[in-house]
DNA sequence: TTACTTTTGAGACTCAATCTCATTAAAGGA
DNA sequence: TCCTTTAATGAGATTGAGTCTCAAAAGTAA
């Protein structure tokens, strides 16, 4: 874990915040696994580890993660968005099930190359992008 | 508008609902422009207009639409859905100006393509798909 | 220590969207 | 036509994710 402590304290700094045990928890949290959670559910995985961090700091601290990369911010449409770590994680787009729920990842060097001709043709400037793709997965259709 | 008549009452007739004003007056609306509007817009056009529909139905009828391919849904992940009359325009993706709030369309063949590969990849059955680049547009960079 | 700044937490608030349910309107007989 | 049944509407309450407020707590610097 000691690398990631050193991530959030190198964001918080940048962003000129203090390195708080709150903010520690909640990082930690996120770094737990690699599923797609939703604020609610981190904020109450961190509640059920025992730790006192109150909501509006979860939320706080996932901005601020977000801002510095830290974290991927996935918005599905329904409504909450889902955070993931970007640890070791390189950019990458969704497929959701709109049966069961699961994600899964890809990526596609082509799709993002025709995106950045599509952009050049608009003079476009790309700051992200959302690619998703909604259906029914292998074990659902 | 003696198509978009039909079509309304089509699409009712297969949901097994009744064809009523309120629902005309609501599709009437929406036909109105190309814009991407969020349904409390819709909502205010309808009632600056002089006709008298509530929010809830206002709301239902565009369930309706979208569900029976009339209306096209768009969700650009800040908590408020738009809606766009399908009645001219086949599919396409969008260009969203994080600036300025300007909306273009695209539509890339070969993007289609290599997302039906990668969805038989996954053996994945795709329902619907959201594209979207958000940033600069030509006149915000 | 003292003075000052930042963060936190509890709960109030916002806002889009949904739900409830009494009232109204339409459909389908007879 | 009137009657019965079923569907739709509207006003306002409710939901739920997310944000805001502000007093208290914690950190920083001298």
């Amino acid at each position: 874990m000691a690398t990631n402590v050193q991530l959030l304290k190198d964001a918080l700094r940048k962003e000129g915040l203090l390195y708080t045990p709150q903010r520690q928890i909640i990082w930690d949290e996120i770094c737990k696994t690699d599923d797609h959670r939703d604020a609610e559910e981190i904020y109450f995985k961190i509640k059920q580890g025992g730790h006192k961090v109150s909501r509006a700091t979860v939320y706080r601290t996932i901005d601020v993660l977000v801002k510095n990369n830290l974290v991927r911010k996935l918005e599905l449409g329904d409504g909450r968005n889902r955070y993931e770590n970007k640890l070791d994680s390189s950019h990458h787009d969704h497929i959701v099930c709109i049966q069961c729920g699961r994600i899964d990842e890809f990526m596609d060097e082509n799709i993002e190359k025709l995106q950045d001709e599509i952009a050049k043709k608009y003079q476009f400037k790309i700051v992200r992008h959302i690619h998703q793709l909604f259906g029914l997965c292998r074990d659902c259709r």
